[in-house]
DNA sequence: ATTCTGACGTGGG
DNA sequence: CCCCACGCCAGAA
């Protein structure tokens, strides 16, 4: 994957790449397309996503598991309501066996 | 042009 | 444990 072509497509492609019922985090997407310190721009990415189809942005959360962007879908419960329909389980907005359900691009796709 | 604000993450105190 | 400052960069005011 080369980087710095169109940042914003390179996040939709790992996005998109997450598999069934595994999260990933928004550092992780960023350290896995090289700029590590430019989480913020992930954030940012899916901020415009929404407008895409098939970008499931809800399996992206922050470090923690936290369901930091849920105000950003059409109910204050829709994304914990999508992974809960992945199996992942949610309690207040903080998702359970984080590790076990975090997929990492970089250890799964390799390093580019 | 300048400033501020983030769906973040790390590091220091 | 909590709080704060910094780095990152795209948009909005």
């Amino acid at each position: 994957m080369l980087k710095n072509k169109d940042f914003f497509q390179d996040v939709y492609d790992v996005v998109r790449l997450i598999p069934f019922g595994r999260v990933t985090s928004y550092g992780a997407i960023a350290n896995y397309l090289g700029s590590k310190q430019g989480a913020r721009m992930v954030g940012w990415a899916m901020n415009a996503s929404h407008i895409l189809p098939d970008i499931p942005a809800h399996r992206v959360v922050n470090r923690i598991g936290l369901l930091s962007g849920k105000h950003h879908f059409d109910g204050p419960n829709t994304m914990e309501l999508r992974l809960q329909e992945e199996g992942i389980v949610v309690v207040q907005n903080q998702i359970q066996d984080f590790q076990k359900v975090f997929w990492d691009p970089a250890l799964e796709l390799g390093l580019p």
